[in-house]
DNA sequence: CCGATGTCAGATCCACTGAAATGA
DNA sequence: CTCATTTCAGTGTATCTGACATCG
């Protein structure tokens, strides 16, 4: 080991915000590293959860409620499309819209990565007992809640 | 208002981990406009706070301990010297190594990020009062303690 | 070895096209 | 009925950032 420890700087650790922003990107890049596997991103596990939850959307549907760029949209609805995780199919009574559909197959993949997000889950939360994991969970849970537009780029 | 409301599927808030990554990224994100306003990021930031808490540091010591690459730390140490916030100076003990030292003005400006963390704090946790807050420092805190090179990319 | 410059890939955002619906 | 406006899917681009690679 080094002399100078790889210590954070007190001053930091100190800021909840700090922690936050920093056991975030730790647990998001650990997911992305699991999907990056299957050849996935985060976005096509939201729009397979998303499908999933609510049933088909128009992929404007799925922008407006992922708070994605419609363009993106189509990339990803792409991709998921490939391994037929998804169809796309007219909207008969306005053709404009696509309707994208969740298929068996992509239900079982969804399942697949949250199992994956559960490993990371194991990883992260490592150094807490289940009762504090629920008290994490409840605690997070209403501070997303609790997010709005206003502060969500 | 509209009938689809921008409800984010159940399939991913059941996942601390979604939830982490969330929140983490609201936060970061909120801190790094406040910054933005003075033309700093949060690598700026973490150094001064590093030299603030263990004194002055020779560039590649800052790498280590902030698990920067050690390219990116010339930038950031450039742009904090042009305000006058850092100083290089060449260590007279040994004159090939070159230490970064805070200012005074460089101090004062650390004090006024942590002012802005606080506030991002406040407008990010608004939904935990005080012990929920002082709760989910302690968890956040363990968890941090936990990551190891191997999961923080 | 350390500091500095340059390059590369990923993500987000923005502008534009063409088709289809809507309302004057 | 026709024309103008709006909405949607899709394409391409600009920009920004973070991670990596090479040079002095």
């Amino acid at each position: 080991m080094d002399a100078t420890a790889r210590t954070t700087p007190p001053t930091l650790t100190a800021h909840t915000v700090y922690l936050l922003s920093r056991t975030g990107k730790a647990a998001r890049g650990a997911l992305a590293a699991r999907l990056a596997e299957q050849g996935l991103r985060l976005w096509h596990m939201a729009v397979l959860a998303a499908l999933a939850d609510f049933g088909p959307h128009a992929q404007r549907e799925l922008a407006d409620r992922l708070a994605i760029d419609p363009s993106d949209v189509v990339k990803v609805v792409d991709e998921l499309a490939a391994p037929g995780y998804v169809e796309r199919s007219r909207d008969p009574a306005d053709r404009r819209r696509v309707r994208v559909a969740l298929t068996p197959a992509g239900r079982t993949a969804l399942t697949g990565l949250e199992r994956e997000t559960e490993a990371v889950r194991d990883a992260v939360l490592a150094p807490l007992d289940a009762r504090e994991r629920a008290t994490l969970h409840a605690l997070l849970s209403r501070v997303y809640a609790g997010l709005d537009g206003s502060s969500t780029p």
